[in-house]
RNA sequence: GGGGGCGUAGCUCAAUUGGUUAGAGUCCCAGACUGUCGAUCUGGUUGUUGCGGGUUCGAGUCCCGUCGCUCCCGCCA
């Protein structure tokens, strides 16, 4: 007999019934009569109950056993009478008598338990991720996460696209995040950086002539966490295709995101074709890049009203070249009045100077700034925004980006507070032609809004005759319920198109090739027009695992400050080791030995 | 770097808007119990109320500072 196993703790039937076997786990639950012990032994696939009668020689140790001590029992599996039968358990028609059990690991008291839901600090869970990790939730996280990733390379392989490894040791961007830096001990004062993502590297594969890239690609940046954004490092699943347009990314892209998702969620998925939404669309209507489109409500420009009002608050700002905005919102005329003054008060709160609104109800108009508006002005509006009875329409005016955050947050917050989200449904959408340019708020000077290496719509003559603030890009975005899964483009692979756009930003040739001459020229040497994406895997398993904390489907995630406090990591290293990197460690006076 | 929230027993939480000896569940310890399955029953231990200062006759509660966790802003080509 095996001397650890025969069988796993999920496994056993009614047709074992006579069988002589062993099983070993976990010590889950222990319930004792006195004389008679019930263990329920937990391992990766199951539950089986393990009975010990009094007549053992092991009968007063397990008694005294704490939860979560590793045992090996051997023992006849037994039917168990009909009503005992535990039917919550795949294995509880049956249970196993023991004839024999070793205590191969006996736990100590545990910092928090195991066997109950949502006990223990985060910090707690942290530092005992073992533990963590050997509850139910978040087990079958992890296990979904496997799941997910190797359903994607399956798909990935499906549609001819080979895996490639990049270079973890790589160098430093000069754009994006900041990067984590590897001090080199053969070049004193150098440094090696962990890959932000392996942009370059993909696009050089298309260089190189491999057709179609991808990889499950660990990316690192030092910024600071969100609950959707773990600190540190995350998981990719990097696309890069050549020959290809727009269009053809997003087929590809669209069959393996939807299959995913279909295959492992039981809500409901969009189905391809994604909606496709312009980027200046998306910010009137939703007021942000990342809509939620379980929110059924649609933000409207309504400027063009207000241009000749009496209502100055807004002619005002229209005249100043801002924007109002108004959002209409079904059915809550009769709510009461606090309802409006909280969310006025939550308007200004998020910035905004105020929040007007319309209430039709009863066959009339009525609000606050009604004595301001012409009939004419009333009529337009109630048309625009398809007013009826029990209706309300809110306004924000401002300069347009802020009119759009504001309406955007407004329109989330309804969405939320009104339970008017969509349940069970993940309504997908790309983001399209985002701008290539925008002014940088604090120089008032021409930067690129995403990435440098987007294709111009329009190429090099756009470049040349257009103003680069309306140039949008082949640059696009997936969103699922309010999620930027990922961002993608389709590549400029022409130097002189590159050189231009760059110039354009306030770059030389000169500094063009300084920062990036590993790809301008290759670019030189013969490159296919290429585009890809990246959708990020964590965000993925975290919808369908219907977490919103992304730790929750992370192994061993770091704290909000980029600490391992299981490993305690980053750690202190010795001189020895600083010597030969040629490190000298100047700490900042206000210091926090940890 | 900035803002909000939280911090009470090993763990999860309570404690009348400043008022007696800070409680409950769970864990843990001891005992009882032959069919439970979150076993049950009896008894018991567990506290620098994060830390430091202040106001007050009196502070878990109010004020200031500080530390930790968390959510958000900045940041994330």
């Amino acid at each position: 007999m095996h001397p650890y196993r025969t069988h796993n703790c999920g496994q056993l039937r009614e047709q074992d019934v006579g069988t002589e076997v062993r099983l070993g786990g976990w010590v889950f639950r222990k319930r004792d009569h006195g004389q008679l012990l019930f263990i329920d032994l937990r391992d990766h696939y199951g539950v089986t109950q393990v009975v010990i009668y009094p007549d053992h020689s092991f009968f007063e140790a397990c008694q005294k056993l704490h939860s979560e001590s590793v045992i090996i029992v051997t023992g006849k599996v037994v039917a168990r009478t009909p009503d005992t039968v535990n039917p919550s358990l795949p294995t509880g028609t049956v249970e196993v008598a023991a004839d024999e059990l070793i205590i191969e690991s006996a736990a100590e008291p545990l910092p928090f338990q195991i066997n109950v839901d949502g006990d223990g600090t985060e910090d707690m869970r942290l530092r005992y991720r073992f533990l963590d990790l050997r509850r139910e939730a978040l087990h079958r996280n992890i296990l979904l996460r496997s799941q997910v990733i190797s359903s994607l390379r399956r798909r990935m392989t499906g549609h001819g696209f080979t895996e490639f490894q990049t270079p973890i040791l790589t160098s430093s961007s000069p754009e994006g995040a900041r990067d984590y830096l590897v001090p080199s001990r053969v070049h004193p004062g150098r440094f090696y950086a962990l890959p932000q993502a392996p942009q370059q590297f993909k696009q050089l594969l298309m260089v190189a002539g491999f057709d179609r890239y991808f990889q499950i690609a660990p990316c690192f940046r030092d910024e600071d966490a969100r609950a959707d954004r773990s600190p540190g490092e995350f998981y990719q699943l990097d696309v890069e295709m050549s020959f290809v347009t727009q269009d053809d990314v997003f087929v590809v892209v669209e069959d393996v995101i939807y299959g995913v998702f279909a295959e492992f969620s039981k809500l409901t998925v969009d189905k391809p074709p994604f909606r496709r939404i312009p980027y200046a669309e998306a910010m009137v209507k939703y007021g942000t890049d990342k809509p939620d489109l379980r929110i059924p409500i649609e933000i409207q420009d309504v400027s063009d009203v207000f241009k000749a009002s009496k209502f100055n608050a807004f002619r005002t700002v229209v005249e100043k070249g801002g924007v109002v905005r108004a959002i209409p919102v079904r059915g809550i005329a009769a709510k009461p009045r606090s309802f409006f003054d909280k969310l006025v008060e939550y308007a200004q709160s998020i910035g905004s100077k105020g929040l007007a609104y319309l209430v039709w109800e009863s066959g009339a108009i009525k609000g606050p700034i009604l004595k301001f508006l012409s009939p004419g002005e009333l009529t337009q509006l109630a048309q625009r925004a398809g007013m009826v009875d029990g209706d309300v329409l809110f306004f924000v005016s401002d300069t347009a980006p802020v009119a759009s955050r504001i309406c955007g947050d407004l329109r989330a917050k309804l969405g939320r507070d009104l339970d008017l989200i969509e349940k069970d449904v993940f309504r997908f959408c790309w983001i399209v032609d985002f701008p290539m340019f925008e002014l940088d708020p604090e120089t008032q000077s021409v930067t690129f809004s995403h990435n440098p290496f987007s294709m111009p719509q329009g190429g090099m003559k756009a470049l040349c005759e257009k103003n680069p603030l309306e140039l949008v890009a082949y640059q696009y975005d997936i969103v699922c319920n309010g999620v930027e899964l990922s961002s993608g483009a389709i590549r400029n692979h022409s130097p002189e198109i590159m050189y231009k756009a760059f110039e354009i930003a306030g770059y030389t040739a000169d500094e063009v090739d300084r920062r990036f001459g590993g790809m301008i020229s290759a670019f030189k040497l013969g490159a296919p027009p290429h585009g890809g994406i990246a959708p990020g895997v964590d965000r993925m398993v975290m919808l369908l695992a219907g977490e919103s904390n992304i730790r929750e489907v992370i192994a061993f995630p770091m704290n909000q400050k980029a600490q391992d406090l299981m490993m305690g990591a980053p750690g202190n290293v010795t001189e020895k080791q600083l010597r030969e990197l040629h490190i000298k460690v100047v700490v900042p006076e206000k210091k926090d030995a940890p």
